[in-house]
DNA sequence: TAATTATTACGAAAAACATCGTAAATTGTA
DNA sequence: TACAATTTACGATGTTTTTCGTAATAATTA
């Protein structure tokens, strides 16, 4: 089957997926207790946004008893992948060297990370 | 003084931007005819896009004759650093490693970029 | 059981964005 | 000069996103 088509998840949108990426599965009450930690927003609107994104397919939900119980249906990798590749064409004229050296130059990572990186690179130039 | 608030470009006004980082300054029908290129769109939804950028403060104008010549006023690269910034933090847990790990995953880069990185790696290293 | 609380469903309003038509002003040209 | 073309200004419309109030339903508890 052809993929279906990726739909791109609004700003708040993410926030939620955010939480149930690092939950597994979670209630409205759940989530919104999380985003509340961070911003003043109403229980209502947490729940709308779930059911918008239910709708969208962007979450699935076990709704058998009363509350409804929430999971990502879109995976933490392949939003990543596709909203930085457009991030790398929109803005970085397609080059992910010059998004790596600017995410190199500014935030700052450790001697570890960098190890890693420095890994990563032997591994890609082996090929 | 402080820093202003840093505005988020819209989807649409980083396309125009694009353009202008590209050229250094442009009239609107310069912009226009590149963003034509790429999609549909009307001459006065382009117009009206750096009008209101202009508002915003995303670019500044010359209008003293009366085809109005603009530039970007936000860099390239305080933008680039932004925008990457939240990503970072609302899709990469915070950490930059992550989204370079992801980068160099996907996209592929030649070796010469790859040993590009490998020489910010040591400088940063050596730091 | 009755009252309270928690949850979902629904809809509506507000805000942000994108798009374009029309008119007015200016410039260039026949 | 008069006509045509270009450009800006302005406003209107439609869509998407965000937000929340209210009502209905289910669960809890006094």
């Amino acid at each position: 089957m052809a993929g279906t088509k990726y739909i791109k998840p609004t700003e708040s949108e993410l926030e939620i997926l955010q939480v149930l990426w690092n939950k597994e599965s979670a209630t409205v009450r759940d989530v919104h207790e999380e985003l509340a930690k961070q911003k003043d927003v109403g229980y209502t609107t947490t729940l709308k946004l779930m059911q918008i994104m239910h709708e969208k397919g962007l979450v699935k939900r076990d709704d058998t008893s009363k509350t409804h119980i929430y999971q990502a249906s879109v995976s933490k990798e392949k939003t990543q992948k596709h909203l930085l590749g457009k991030m790398i064409d929109n803005l970085f004229g397609g080059s992910s060297t010059q998004l790596v050296i600017q995410a190199l130059g500014n935030h700052k990572a450790s001697t570890q990370e960098l190890d890693e990186i420095q890994q990563l690179l032997n591994d890609l130039k082996k090929h």
